[in-house]
Order: structure tokens, then C-alpha cells, then sequence
DNA sequence: GTCAAATAATTCAATATTGAACTAATTTGT
DNA sequence: ACAAATTAGTTCAATATTGAATTATTTGAC
């Protein structure tokens, strides 16, 4: 009696479970660390962070809320009220899209730039601190190729 | 006038943020789609799944709460009531240890045995599927050794 | 043109997380 | 031996997230 190939999980062998477990270890301690950090040196969350440095980056300073929710990986419904925090804090503003009434624009406002500038240092130094400074600097192109390569090949 | 290079944040080279960069996306969206697909395969979250792996590997089947609670990297609190759920669903129970009072342990049960080993081959699927399939078979070891390497030097 | 389906965003109630304060037990220093 | 400090875990109120339902607009089929 076989197992049935087309049925049965393939199984992992013990170099993919490895690489498993320490990317699960990487990623969930390195966000936590960065998130700390975040916490102690500035008043913004990760999560808010990346919602500026979004809009920071983008034409007029404005991005759809349905495209800023898909670039920061968060559900339309926790982009609506974390930018309705943002927004209490004076660090965005809303804006009615006139060629599409259904669109909603977050933009972000002088506040919004000032607090990422004097944020932008200490979150560079958390993230080479608990990411960057323990890559070998030889080896720092070639994970970010590979990572790169796993991403285009989820076609992400 | 000259930026103190001891006060002045050491800026990040366009490969160091295309790696973080895609640290990120690779890392959020790989939690994110295999979270929902055990939502879809089976009753656990991954948080429930990585307590009840810790568990049924552990000696005896169980370990005290501080211990798992470092491993699934939940903080104290947040495990104490992921336990309560657990604990509510049958999948897990508590037992106070003789030699320490001050010490729970949490303990797998027969059912929880039995839902981690029907949930097992869907997240084994779900992990290739989202990640596994897309690392170059030739780079496995390499990547975990990589990242292997990184959580050495971060001491972790 | 009009009605049905699709799209963008929000709302709301249920659920989960956070972190500071708390209880209880053990360990340490004198 | 015993008070102070430390350690393990829990509680609770504030905050955040989830996801199904809802509103409002636009698109497409006829």
C-alpha cells in the first residue's frame, strides 16, 4: 500500500523546515525589535511610518486609499481607521478624488513630512541594528537578489 | 561644516534598503497568505498552530508558559489569554508545578494531538505553496544558512 | 437611458492585543 | 531567619484588528 503522490502532502525535508523556522525567527524578531524601537524614539507606529514614507514618496504626496492599503499590507478596513488616527494627529488629511467620487486621496500633510524626517534616523539606525549590520556586507546584494527573486516568482 | 559621523546616522545604501525592503514584503505577505489559508484549512490561527507544535515536541508534552511564550514570540499577557482560548477549545490545559508554584505549565491534549496532526499536511502545503516553491532548490541551505547566520550574530 | 453588477471606502460589533498594575512564590543579602 | 528584590503568571482597561454588512459611485449590458 503507497501513498498516493498526487494526494499526499509533499513532505519537507529538514533543510526546508529549517529554513522555515529561522525565516519565521528573523522576520517576527526583527519587526518586533524595530517596532520597540519605534515606540521609544518617536511617536509614530511601524505601521504609521510606512503609511508616510508611502505618501512621502508619492506624486503630490497623495495615494488612493485603496493603493495605500495594498502597498502597506494592511485590510481597507484597518487603513480607514488607522488613518483615521493619523489624521486626528494631524499627520495626513483626506481628499475627495473629483474624477471618482467612490476614490478617497490620503495625503500627508507638513506635519506628517516633519514627523518622518526627525523619525527617519532612528528608524535607519533600529533597522541596521537589528537587520542590516548582521548581514555580511559581501552577501548584502546577493539576499536581496534572492529575495527579489522569491517575490517575482510568487509574481508579487 | 562636516556631519559628525558619530552623532550623524549612518545612511543606507541603495541595496541595504532594496534588502529591507523586500525583508519586508517578502516576510508580510508570506505571514499574511499563509494565515489565510489555515483560517480556510483548518479551526487554528499560525499562532495557535506554533503553540501546539512547540508542545508536542517538548518533553512530557508541555512546557511552563514563560518558555513557550519566548518561543511563539507572544509577549506574557498575550499568551496567558491565547492559552484561555486554547484552553476553553480542549486544545491545551493547565497544570501547576510541584516544584515551583509560581510556574503553569501548558500541556497538549489528545485533541490537540489530534488537530495539530489534521492541520499539519495543509500548512506544510500552504508554506511550500507561499514560500518553499519559490526559493531555488540549489539555494535552500544556502538561504538557511544565511539567515541562520544573521540570527547568530543578533545573538538570538 | 436604465438597471444590475462591480468597485471604493467606511461602519460596527466581535475579537484580540497591549502594557501597566497586580498577586503570589521564590531567591538573595545580611 | 527575614525583609527586599526578583521572578512567573494573570488581570483589566485602553487600544487595535477583523470581517461582514453598508453606502455611494461608477461601469457595463442590453
Amino acid at each position: 500500500m503507497y501513498a498516493d503522490p498526487v494526494t499526499e502532502p509533499r513532505w519537507l525535508s529538514p533543510e526546508e523546515i529549517r529554513l522555515w523556522q529561522s525565516f519565521m525567527r528573523l522576520s517576527v524578531s526583527t519587526f518586533q525589535e524595530v517596532d520597540a524601537d519605534m515606540k521609544t524614539d518617536s511617536s509614530l507606529t511601524r505601521d504609521d511610518y510606512e503609511v508616510l514614507v508611502h505618501l512621502s514618496g508619492a506624486p503630490d504626496h497623495q495615494l488612493a486609499m485603496g493603493e495605500l492599503s495594498d502597498r502597506v499590507f494592511n485590510s481597507r478596513s484597518r487603513l480607514t481607521q488607522r488613518i483615521d488616527r493619523m489624521q486626528a494627529k494631524g499627520l495626513v488629511s483626506r481628499e475627495q478624488r473629483p474624477d471618482d467620487k467612490r476614490s478617497t486621496l490620503a495625503c500627508i500633510t507638513k506635519l506628517g513630512m516633519d514627523t518622518i524626517t526627525a523619525a527617519a534616523p532612528h528608524h535607519v539606525e533600529s533597522v541596521r541594528r537589528h537587520l542590516l549590520d548582521h548581514v555580511p556586507s559581501e552577501q548584502v546584494v546577493e539576499m536581496a537578489d534572492l529575495l527579489d527573486e522569491i517575490l517575482a516568482s510568487k509574481g508579487a
